[in-house]
DNA sequence: AAAACATTCAACTAAATGGTTGACAGTAGC
DNA sequence: GCTACTGTCAACCATTTAGTTGAATGTTTT
């Protein structure tokens, strides 16, 4: 391992660790936004959500694409399935075991089949 | 809600951001530890620990009972639901949808029968 | 009662975070 | 070629974090 695995499990949770950084998560997941787009509901300085973006960035949550003078944003590929991990290894050591992701899991799906 | 949700979910993802910490959860996860016990491994302090420790239970992590001159420590009940739940929320949204939790939850059934 | 043990408290340091502001660089449109 | 716009850079500030050390608190053992 040239960069210890958990030197990024740290960043993901990071990142994580911050109600804008999930919103902002959470708007990408829809659609793509440009940092001007993400910026505009907050109460914050377009620099300081730049700087939340940067920080998802490194984590890898998020990947953009520079398009003229827009820097497109949308969700990275992989990294939300580490944290996952960690969660459920812990999980399955829960008392309850894996029933509550489990729900959860059912629950989700039926939304999805839904949409 | 007199305390914002997200201010707990805050907790629950900082506290996951570090090793050590991840490596108490689990610990406790297999067994009720004292805090010198779950200092032991680490290369740092025993008060370091504890605070570590204290940054567990805060975000209701980590449960502890004192018994006597020692402090038992367990995982606490519930909050990492919360924490999968905004994975999941993610997740949902991600291409891939939710396959990747659920090979993951398969895998992790199958271990757990195993055991 | 005294000694040993488990844990926290208090005070301190170094570094990271989350935010601000003002200047700067690149791109688009008139 | 200006001008307007998108976004970052740089410097700064206040707060929090992760760690240390030494003293203090409470509990058990002898």
């Amino acid at each position: 391992m040239v960069e210890p695995r958990s030197a990024h499990l740290d960043r993901v949770f990071r990142a994580l660790a911050h109600p804008a950084r999930r919103e902002i998560l959470r708007r990408i997941a829809r659609e793509e936004c440009t940092v001007t787009e993400l910026a505009e509901p907050f109460d914050m300085s377009l620099e300081a959500v730049s700087k939340h973006i940067q920080v998802l960035e490194r984590a890898r949550l998020l990947r953009r694409k520079r398009r003229g003078r827009v820097h497109a944003c949308r969700l990275g590929p992989t990294p939300l399935r580490d944290a996952a991990k960690v969660l459920a290894e812990l999980g399955a050591l829960w008392n309850e075991r894996l029933d509550a992701l489990e729900h959860l899991l059912l629950e989700l799906k039926v939304e999805a089949g839904k949409a």
